[in-house]
RNA sequence: CGGGCUGUGGCUCAGCUUGGUAGAGCGCCUGGUUCGGGACCAGGAGGCCGUGGGUUCAAAUCCCACCAGCCCGACCA
C-alpha cells in the first residue's frame, strides 16, 4: 500500500536543483513565504521562533561584552546620509526614499501622495549616519568613550532579485555601532565582535566558518577594514554569516564625532560597526537541510522535542494523551544548555503519517511517539532528525527523560561535525591556474551540477586579478583568512604572495 | 534597468493554435472505514480565467496597453 516510502519529502532533491530545493524547503517547513509586496517576505511563526532564539542568544553575548541595546530612527535625512562619500556610492542605488507625508484623494477619488517633504528621508539601509549624528552629541571627552551600542532593527535595501531570507528588500538584523578613543581599541573591538559571531554560529547554529578579512573590493562602503566569517553550504558556495567593520575615523569625520583627548586636543573618534541578519536562517537551511526538509540545530529550534500521541483506539486516547502531557511536563523541568527544554504535544486530529512528516519537514530535532503499546511497557519511541527518517529507538520513559539533554547535545554535535567534514572535504589547496579553472568549471555548462568548493590559492593582492577571475568564473575572494601566512607565488601572475586566500562562488 | 518566458479555485497545471461562457490532480469541508510512517470510500464548498480597453452576435481563447511574477545579465547581508 505504501509505495511512497522512499520518496523524499522535498522535490526536487538537493542534487537535482539546489536553488529550487531551497525555496521548497523554506515553504514546506513554514519558515517563511513570499508576500504580495515585491521583494518582501512573511516570516511565519516557526521561522520567527528560530530568529527569536538567535536573537536572545546573541544578545546575551553582546551584553557579556559590555554592549547595550538602543533604538534609532528608521528614517535618515538625505543630508545626513550624504555625508560619507563612499557610503553614498555603495548604497545610493538601493535606497527607498520617502518624499511625501500625506495621501489625498484626487478628482477620481484615487489616493495620491501629497505634501512633499522639504527634505527627503532615506529608509535606513544601515544606520551609521543617523547613529553617528547622536554620537556626535554624546561625545565630548575621552571620558565619554567607549560607546558600545547595539540595535535590533529592520532595514531596507531595494534589491533586484529577492530570495527568501537570503536576499529580500526588507530584512531583520542587528547592527552594533561603537566609538573608541584609540585606533587599537577600535580594531580590537572589530576583531572581538567577529569572534563573537564565529562562536555564535559554531556553538549555536552548528556552522563551521572561515574567518578573516575581506579584500578591498568586497569591503563595506566607507570602511577601512571589513572582517567576515564565511560558511560553505551544501552546494559548496560561500555565504557570509556575519561581518564586522573597522571604520577608522571616516564616519566620525562625516558625523562630527569629536572628543577632547587626554592631551586636551580635539580628535575624531574611532568607530566600528558589525551586523548579522535573518539571512542566517537561510544559511542554516542550506547548511543542515536534507531532502526531507529543514534540520534545525537543537539550540535554535523553537520546539526541541515534539510528542506525537498515537491514538488508534478511542478507548485508549484519553490515557495516551494524559501520559504525553505528563512526559511534556517532566521534560520542561529539565534544562538543555541552561534553558528549559522546549516541548510540544501535537494533539491535532490529523493522520499520524501526515503529522509526523510535517515535523520532519520543519526540522524539529526529536520526535517522540507514545501509543497504547507504550503505555503497557512504560516506553516511548524516539526519532532523531539527524538520523534516517524511519529510524526509531524504543526506550523506557525514565531513560528518555534522563537522556533528553544528552540526545539534544548529540544532535547538535552531529550537525556540526557533518558540516565541518563537508567543508573540509570540499576545501582544497590549489596550486595552478589550470587547476583553479577546472575546479570551478562544471562538467555540464547547460545544467551545472554542484561543483567547486573553497579554493585556497596564492594571490598577488591586485584588484585586476580579482576582476578577471570574477568575470571568467563568477568566483571571488570570499575571505583572506587570519594567520597561516605561508609565502608563495600568485597562481595567476607568478608574483610573490604572502598567504593563501579563500576563493569561492558566493551568495 | 536591459533580454526571454509566464499569469486560469489555496497549490501545480490542462484548455487558447481552429472564439460558443471552465476542467484535472493535490489541498480544504462533511460522513464513514482507518490510524505504530505521507490511508481509503462517498458526498461537498471554492474561479467576474492578472488589470483595462478593443474586435465580435459571442472572448480564458484574437488584438493593444498596462501590471505582476519567474529565468538570464548589472548590484548586494
Amino acid at each position: 500500500m505504501n509505495t511512497t516510502a522512499t520518496k523524499t519529502a522535498i522535490t526536487p532533491r538537493r542534487d537535482e536543483d539546489f536553488p529550487e530545493w531551497y525555496q521548497q524547503v523554506v515553504r514546506a517547513a513554514e519558515l517563511a513565504e513570499p508576500s504580495d509586496v515585491r521583494g518582501c517576505m512573511v516570516i511565519r511563526p516557526w521561522g520567527y521562533g528560530v530568529w527569536e532564539n538567535m536573537q536572545r542568544q546573541l544578545d546575551a553575548m553582546f551584553r557579556a561584552t559590555g554592549h547595550r541595546n538602543a533604538y534609532f530612527p528608521l528614517f535618515i535625512p538625505l543630508s545626513y546620509f550624504a555625508r560619507e562619500a563612499e557610503h553614498v556610492e555603495g548604497f545610493a542605488k538601493e535606497c527607498a526614499v520617502v518624499t511625501h507625508s500625506r495621501l489625498e484623494a484626487d478628482a477620481d477619488g484615487k489616493l495620491k501622495p501629497a505634501s512633499a517633504l522639504t527634505e527627503p528621508l532615506v529608509v535606513r539601509p544601515t544606520s551609521e549616519t543617523i547613529i553617528g549624528a547622536s554620537y556626535a552629541k554624546w561625545v565630548q571627552s575621552y571620558r565619554d568613550l567607549p560607546i558600545l551600542i547595539n540595535q535590533w532593527a529592520n532595514v531596507v535595501r531595494w534589491e533586484m532579485r529577492p530570495r527568501l531570507f537570503l536576499r529580500t528588500t526588507e530584512f531583520l538584523w542587528q547592527e552594533g555601532h561603537t566609538v573608541h578613543e584609540t585606533e587599537a581599541e577600535a580594531r580590537a573591538e572589530t576583531k572581538q565582535m567577529l569572534d563573537v559571531y564565529e562562536r555564535f554560529v559554531r556553538d549555536h547554529l552548528a556552522i563551521p566558518v572561515f574567518s578573516g578579512e575581506k579584500s578591498e573590493s568586497e569591503r563595506f562602503p566607507g570602511a577601512v577594514q571589513t572582517l567576515s566569517i564565511e560558511a560553505m553550504v551544501q552546494d559548496r558556495k560561500a555565504i557570509q554569516a556575519g561581518t564586522s567593520h573597522f571604520l577608522g575615523q571616516n564616519f566620525a569625520r562625516a558625523s562630527g564625532i569629536q572628543f577632547q583627548n587626554r592631551e586636551g586636543k580635539q580628535e575624531f573618534g574611532w568607530t566600528t560597526s558589525w551586523g548579522m541578519t535573518t539571512r542566517l536562517i537561510g544559511t542554516v537551511v542550506m547548511m543542515h537541510g536534507d531532502d526531507d526538509g529543514v534540520v534545525l540545530p537543537p539550540r535554535i529550534a523553537p520546539t526541541q522535542i515534539v510528542i506525537l500521541p498515537i491514538t488508534p483506539k478511542e478507548e485508549t486516547r484519553a490515557r495516551v494523551l494524559e501520559v504525553c502531557d505528563k512526559l511534556a511536563k517532566q521534560l520542561r523541568e529539565i534544562r538543555y544548555v541552561d534553558l528549559p527544554i522546549e516541548v510540544e504535544v501535537d494533539r491535532r486530529e490529523i493522520g499520524g503519517g501526515v503529522k509526523n512528516w510535517e515535523w520532519i519537514k520543519k526540522g524539529v530535532p526529536v520526535r517522540v511517539e507514545i501509543g497504547p503499546r507504550d503505555l503497557e511497557n512504560n516506553s516511548v519511541a524516539v526519532s532523531r532528525r539527524d538520523q534516517a527518517v524511519k529510524a526509531k529507538e524504543s526506550m523506557r520513559m525514565e531513560e528518555f527523560v534522563a537522556r533528553a539533554p544528552e540526545i539534544l547535545m548529540s544532535i547538535q554535535n552531529t550537525l556540526y561535525e557533518r558540516a565541518k567534514k563537508f567543508c573540509d572535504e570540499n576545501t582544497r589547496v590549489v596550486a595552478s591556474k589550470d587547476e583553479f579553472y577546472s575546479f570551478f568549471t562544471p562538467k555540464s555548462a547547460a545544467k551545472p551540477e554542484i561543483h567547486g568548493g573553497f579554493a585556497l590559492a596564492h594571490w598577488n593582492g591586485s584588484r585586476e586579478v580579482e576582476e578577471q577571475i570574477k568575470n571568467d568564473l563568477k568566483v571571488t575572494i570570499c575571505v583572506i583568512p587570519f594567520g597561516n601566512s605561508e609565502p608563495g607565488r600568485c597562481i595567476f601572475t607568478g608574483e610573490p604572495s604572502s598567504r593563501r586566500v579563500v576563493w569561492a562562488k558566493s551568495y
